[in-house]
RNA sequence: GCCCCCAUCGUCCAGAGGCCUAGGACGCCGCCCUUUCAAGGCGGUAACGGGGAUUCGAAUUCCCCUGGGGGCACCA
């Protein structure tokens, strides 16, 4: 790499605060922290919240820890635009005086009632301001003066060559009324300042490149190499929205997924390694990864892959670490007998938090009859399962309570009324647990003891009334 | 309305002119295993949007159409 003499990549993410992350935009830090460690280059962080009004300083917390959670972590920042003001400043004060820019008072009203007066169907601001020469005042804001002919274009290092014709860019804000810069501004001077060599982001950002462009080129400067990735969409292909979908990492990361999992599953979207094999170590990843190797159409965030990959990953886990790592998702203490149903229970979590429903049975006085299982379960010979197993299991002594003793005697049980042991086992099941579902029965019985479950197949028997 | 981008199984990726009777993964279906449910094993379903052109040969190149998406703010 760089045996060119080309400096090391800098890359940057560059989010607005706006609380929970979106997984677009955890996709978007991703490929960039990827392409950074792929390359030796530094990877930026800078908060974009030159956005009085939207800006939400308190939510740039949630955005760190969100990205710290997700394990790309920046190597330099991060820089806050609130902050850079003087910065953006002095850059419109430059393109003033170059004559790149100038003052303008129109209102939004202004501006579309023009339009349509004129019949225009294009939106979009008209050049009124161009050569009035107004002063600085409270009242004007400043709009970079774009070309009115040739082309702008650039090679994206995903998308090729890509050119817009330059009437089409029309002259745009740069800095507000108030004094303060609007994003097309800040970002394309931050990236200039920061010497950002790759700029990655997602592809709805792909048409304010011609505005960026200009405006770096109007500052004198070297240019960025662009790459935009496709978006992450939902099922109606339509950009993942925060009104119909679970869009926030946040989300995940309380639902119990893995950030390992997650990372691993966002790698996908987009790209994909050319042996095939999607499911390994972020190192790897790294290692295989070319920006220009990104797909170029967008793609969906399927939540049934995600949670294979965590699946996965759950029971790739060490027993100790899915005991640590499973803790705060449950309402109860770890103890000795979540500790030996754990590696049953590990096997059958797709996240964390399906743990609990696992286990809870043995958390409760008794255990909370699921209805549907209970229907199902209570029929034919239910009754006869239940007074048999009583019976049985009450004989039981408690030092020959273990899974292997039960099994051995429901067995029997069934073989004596002519059920195959998955039949016999559902009563006790449900009886027991309250669940149709869970953990292999006899080591569940062991662990909640003798007593209890024997005091739960009568309280179930006395339910289910004379047979 | 205008501009830009995109187009392989339901979904995510492979495929960079012959190796493709298109491959893998998720999902789905079936079978096996089985103490329910998972996991695991085996098998199956399923795609190159349409039309031209180039070529001996096109999923792969070019053009048009169609379809989808994104953008067009004193938001980012």
């Amino acid at each position: 790499m760089a045996s060119d003499g080309a400096e090391a990549p800098r890359v940057r993410f560059s989010p607005a605060p706006s609380g929970n992350l979106h997984v677009g935009s955890a996709r978007t830090a991703l490929f960039n922290w990827i392409h950074a460690r792929k390359t030796g280059g530094t990877f930026i962080l800078r908060i974009e919240d030159t956005d009085a009004a939207t800006a939400r300083p308190e939510l740039v917390d949630q955005v760190l820890d969100t990205l710290r959670w997700l394990g790309t972590e920046w190597d330099e920042g991060p820089y806050r635009q609130s902050e850079r003001a003087d910065l953006y400043t002095a850059a419109v004060d430059k393109l003033l005086a170059n004559g790149s820019a100038y003052r303008c008072d129109c209102t939004t009203e202004d501006v579309d009632a023009r339009a349509q007066a004129a019949g225009r169907k294009t939106p979009g601001y008209d050049g009124f301001c161009r050569d009035r020469e107004l002063p600085a005042a409270t009242s004007t804001a400043v709009r970079f003066r774009t070309p009115d002919d040739g082309e702008v274009a650039f090679d994206d290092v995903i998308r090729g060559h890509v050119s817009f014709p330059a009437a089409d860019v029309v002259d745009f804000v740069i800095q507000r009324a108030d004094g303060s810069a609007i994003f097309l501004l800040a970002n394309a001077v931050d990236d200039l300042d920061m010497r950002v060599t790759h700029v990655i982001r997602g592809e709805d950002l792909l048409n304010t490149v011609p505005k960026q462009l200009l405006v770096m080129q109007a500052l004198g400067h070297d240019l960025p190499v662009y790459a935009h990735l496709p978006l992450l969409v939902d099922e109606g292909r339509k950009k993942l929205s925060k009104r119909r979908h679970s869009v926030g990492v946040n989300e995940y990361r309380e639902r119990g997924y893995l950030p390992a999992a997650f990372t691993n599953f966002l790698a996908t979207l987009g790209w994909g390694p050319p042996d095939g094999v999607e499911i390994r170590p972020m190192g790897e990843i790294v290692e295989l990864f070319e920006l220009a190797d990104v797909t170029k159409s967008g793609a969906f965030f399927d939540a049934k892959k995600l949670d294979h990959f965590n699946g996965e990953y759950l029971r790739a886990l060490d027993l100790d670490a899915f005991v640590e790592g499973v803790a705060r998702f449950l309402p109860f203490a770890i103890d000795d007998r979540f500790r030996t149903l754990a590696p049953l229970v590990q096997e059958r979590c797709v996240t964390f938090a399906d743990a609990g429903e696992m286990v809870e049975f043995l958390y409760r006085d008794e255990p909370e009859i699921d209805p549907a299982s209970w229907d199902k379960a209570m029929q034919g010979p239910a009754a006869e399962v239940l007074d048999a197993a009583i019976a049985e299991f009450e004989g039981v002594d408690a030092a020959g309570w273990n899974s292997g003793r039960l099994h051995e005697v429901l067995a029997a049980i069934g073989e004596r009324l002519g059920l195959k042991l998955a039949k016999a086992q559902a009563p006790v099941r449900v009886a027991v647990t309250g669940k149709s579902v869970g953990p292999p029965l006899f080591e569940s019985l062991e662990v909640l003891g003798r007593d209890a479950t024997v005091a739960r197949l009568r309280a179930a028997r006395s339910r289910l009334g004379p047979s």
